[in-house]
DNA sequence: CTCGGTCACTGTTCAGA
DNA sequence: TCTGAACAGTGACCGAG
């Protein structure tokens, strides 16, 4: 085990940066509104949704958003999305994750640096940076975009599993395991079961699709090749 | 198909960083509330009597503490005393002979992932086994349920995909991940995303879900961590 | 009130044991 | 491997407009 994810580390040699982590999480916050004071609603950062401490650089903002604002803005810092696709939740606990969707929120949510409460934000283009990894809703467009999204998104998780616990669960498997497949209403021998049709074409038409149960299908699916992908790059150990 | 799977693991040769981390802090209301003593802050780590450097997760600890526990935590390591008695002794010189103990000592001394400062450590016992005192000390956060529970479900999968038949869908693979990763907008920790809460118990009555999206997300979850995973096994290696 | 500045704290990195 | 010092970000807090 450890072996392999020591490859992990030699992998995309190259640069730095970061995925993962945590951060913090605080259950206990109602201390705030002192007596005599109605909190309004609008006491919510625009930007992850934290409790605002009020106006900064034009729109609510917490204390972060507004700290990582200023910092960004000061030192004029361009970040880029580790996962290519721009769209990362900001919100509380996930605001630290990709600072260039934080970054992207605070400006589309209008924050400034003059402190003009009212600026035109749709002029702006959002999607100008992003453009480069913007295949989100249609990949069909290019396969090269499509490779290397992919590879992205599996180096960064990856990168993440790096810091996974360990295998305790070892024992839990089964039980857990069969709790999933109920859950997920995954049939034991799935793979009989979706019949696993042409991928790509299918898929690219799926794009469009609403139907819940659908998606459930395509990502059973998904796992169960991605499942059986390892499973031939490591035939070796019988299961029993 | 091997062009794929090559060219994902030359991939991200580019990109660039973007860090993380998180500042926390919050609940800092009152500084020293010592009883009676209000003398400056203790420069000693709690755990081993080596400088401290300042309070981590929720006591004065040493930078070689400080790292440790979250290394510890992060992985959720379990150790095990190789004397046996549980009592090594645990000081700046002596703190790298025994993980079990150290990391024992650091709960013991009230350390916790969400730094608190007062937790309630009271009742532990020292000789308990390793894996349920683990699982006392750290039960409620969530983010840790997500890891571990992201980490059970790539287990399980990957455990089970080994008694898969099939094994053709190799190209597919990529391709499939990333379109899958897109239409639901993976983010970068897909984690965290869902709220996975407790497994195992709350799992059972979750069986009949109602939220089509949360169920969206945990397939996402899953994947992700397969993903990584086959990819752990196989770094480089063509296909055979 | 909001702003810039501060700094205790965090996560990450990476030589070195 | 594991450890822990060094580093880069974070955000609660505070004094000045
Ligand atoms: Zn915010
Ligand atoms: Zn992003
Ligand atoms: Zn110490
Ligand atoms: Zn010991």
């Amino acid at each position: 085990m450890e072996a392999h994810l020591s490859k992990i580390s030699t992998l995309p040699a190259s640069p730095t940066e970061s995925a993962v982590s945590v951060g913090m999480d605080e259950s206990r916050a109602d201390k705030s509104p002192a007596p005599g004071k109605s909190l309004s609603p609008a006491l919510l950062c625009k930007v992850c949704g934290d409790r605002s401490s009020g106006k900064h650089y034009g729109i609510y903002a917490c204390n972060g958003c507004s700290g990582f604002f200023k910092r960004s803005v000061r030192r004029k810092l361009i970040y880029r999305c580790q996962a290519g696709t721009g769209m990362c939740p900001v919100d509380k606990a996930h605001r630290n994750q990709c600072q260039a969707c934080r970054l992207k929120k605070c400006l589309q949510a209008g924050m400034n640096k003059d402190g003009d409460e009212n600026i035109d934000v749709t002029s702006n283009e959002p999607e100008r940076t992003s453009s480069e990894y913007q295949m989100s809703l249609y990949p069909s467009s290019s396969l090269e975009n499509v490779y290397e999204t992919s590879a992205r998104l599996l180096f960064m998780a990856v990168k993440w599993a790096k810091n996974l616990p360990v295998i305790l669960l070892e024992e839990a498997w089964s039980e857990l395991f069969l709790l999933c497949a109920i859950q997920w209403s995954l049939p034991l021998d799935s793979c009989p079961l979706l019949s696993v049709p042409e991928l790509s074409p299918t898929l690219q038409e799926t794009r469009g699709l609403k139907d819940p149960e659908q998606v459930e299908n395509l990502q059973d699916q998904s796992q169960v090749m991605l499942g059986q992908h390892s499973r031939t790059h490591y035939p070796s150990q019988p299961v029993r």
